[in-house]
DNA sequence: TGAAATGTTGGGGCG
DNA sequence: ACGCCCCAACATTTC
């Protein structure tokens, strides 16, 4: 096929957007003719427990302000409700292209996908090209002196501040070749309902979707950035950039959110860098240790701890009902918001692991539902730093007091109240351990500790006991 | 990107 | 004045 009629196609994935995009970038650079697809993947989304599903919505939302995108510059996203494994090399056929391009996935499952779709496309003498998109630097960019893959984060990021330039910030001018786009219109989106799912209520916490609202949100954290480092471990401030979702379906660019801070400098620019860095970080771990895809720790001597699993517990932590307003209100965040604020995801993972003894595995997996950023690489890897298993984990020995974080994190009780409204009407020396209030002040307050908001479901001290044994044994063991 | 237990120090009350 | 106790405040170590 001569050059000047060559075509391609681009399979969105996670970079649901039409601006430094390395794949689209590639695909138009060198091609004459250039489709867009995005597949609803099946074989993901009937595995999903529940009809209503946020990520879902986002994503729906998101597509079709891309697929709008598109449309204004003439072209046109072509979107299909399917297996992705058979709808991109059957679609490649359909349009007779020579290649298939999209940006690397680093998920263990994902790439079994590709490595399939590879195959058949390279069976029917298609080609498949695939590139860096989502993180400043993959795989083995960033290795020790002795080319060995870094287990531990802070020599990890210096490496990777040393070895950053503005090659890497660069972003991919996909307008320069925008002429090469397909002039076609196709098919309409098809509706959320017609693939089998419900729009969600998300009302006034809904995040803004698209590449609009990532540009808005992100436009808006820039006003923010200098307070960043003060600001962000306070649930009920509004300190954080809420850009993780974006950066999950790359409706936002990694290039363009580093390039900012990195040129902006300062205390809370760097702070925020280093966030972006933890998430290189994690992508990196992954690559070179597959098997913590699998329920493998990455540390061999805690893989099989023997947590009771208690699954009253469970759910207790779950429903937001354990008793400890701060984890309560935390969990309650994540079930009505599909968010929760970092230092939260450490405080909740520490006391599912190290106050009720369930495995750490439970609690990714029940992010993994409910989240809406969820990511596996950053899930594993908070959930294994949590549960003292990981590589570069807080040690077995580090055990969060709730109650010490909730005073030291949410002074006021701002953000319990917000979320436990039983609770408003504690002062805020009371709210953070309020079965601690005689029972003449819960009859003042209105407030019946043990029926009107849960009696701790455990006593830290004595639970805080038992995880340290659990663990000593088998740090021992190993020994 | 802790917390709890234990150790040390120093000021004040008191006999 | 002195020793003694108490305990807060801080430091160290232990988990």
């Amino acid at each position: 096929m001569s050059v000047s009629t060559q075509r391609a196609l681009v399979w969105f994935r996670r970079d649901l957007r039409d601006y430094d995009h390395a794949a689209l970038y590639h695909a138009l650079k060198s091609s004459q003719e250039v489709y867009c697809a995005f597949i609803f993947d099946t074989e993901i989304l009937d595995r999903l427990p529940d009809r209503a599903d946020r990520r879902v919505e986002f994503i729906w939302e998101s597509v079709r302000e891309l697929k709008q995108a598109l449309q204004q510059q003439g072209a046109d996203l072509i979107v299909r409700h399917g297996a992705a494994r058979t709808e991109i090399p059957s679609l490649a056929k359909e349009l007779n292209v020579a290649a298939v391009y999209t940006n690397h996935d680093y998920e263990p499952a994902t790439k079994r996908r590709d490595a399939s779709v590879t195959d058949t496309l390279t069976n029917a003498g298609i080609a498949f090209h695939s590139f860096k998109d989502q993180v400043i630097f993959e795989r083995d960019e960033v290795l020790t002196q002795t080319c060995k893959p870094y287990g531990v984060f802070t020599p990890y990021k210096n490496a990777w501040l040393k070895k950053l330039n503005d090659f890497y910030l660069q972003p991919y001018p996909v307008d320069r070749y925008v002429k090469h786009l397909a002039k076609v219109t196709t098919t309409a989106l098809p509706e959320l309902e017609s693939m089998g799912f419900v729009r969600t209520n998300l009302g006034s916490m809904k995040l803004p979707a698209g590449m609009s609202g990532a540009q808005r949100l992100f436009e808006d954290f820039i006003e923010r950035m200098p307070m960043y480092q003060a600001a962000r471990e306070f649930p009920a401030v509004k300190g954080p950039s809420y850009l993780s979702v974006h950066l999950r379906f790359g409706t936002t660019s990694i290039r363009h959110l580093a390039r900012t801070a990195w040129q902006m400098g300062g205390a809370g620019a760097e702070t925020w860098l280093s966030e972006l860095i933890w998430r290189d970080f994690y992508f990196q771990v992954l690559h070179h240790h597959p098997h913590i895809a699998d329920g493998h720790t990455f540390k061999a001597e805690f893989n099989k701890l023997p947590f009771p699993n208690d699954e009253t517990l469970f759910q207790a932590w779950c429903n937001g009902r354990t008793g400890y307003p701060l984890i309560d209100a935390a969990m309650r965040q994540l079930n009505q918001t599909g968010w929760m604020h970092n230092r939260l995801r450490m405080v909740t993972a520490s006391f599912l692991v190290k106050d009720l003894l369930i495995d750490w595995r439970w609690g990714e997996r029940y992010f993994a539902d409910k989240l809406l950023d969820f990511d596996f690489s950053a899930n594993n890897g908070g959930w294994q730093w949590a549960a003292s298993t990981g590589c570069d984990a807080q040690p077995w020995f580090r055990i969060f007091n709730p109650v010490t974080q909730s005073e030291k994190f949410d002074a006021e009780g701002k953000f319990i109240r917000k979320y436990i409204p039983e609770l408003a009407a504690c002062n805020q020396k009371e709210i953070h351990a309020p079965w601690l209030m005689p029972a003449l002040r819960q009859h003042e307050l209105g407030i019946a500790i043990g029926k009107d908001y849960p009696m701790p479901v455990v006593d830290h001290a004595t639970q805080r006991a038992k995880t340290l044994s659990l663990y000593k044994q088998a740090s021992a063991a190993s020994a």
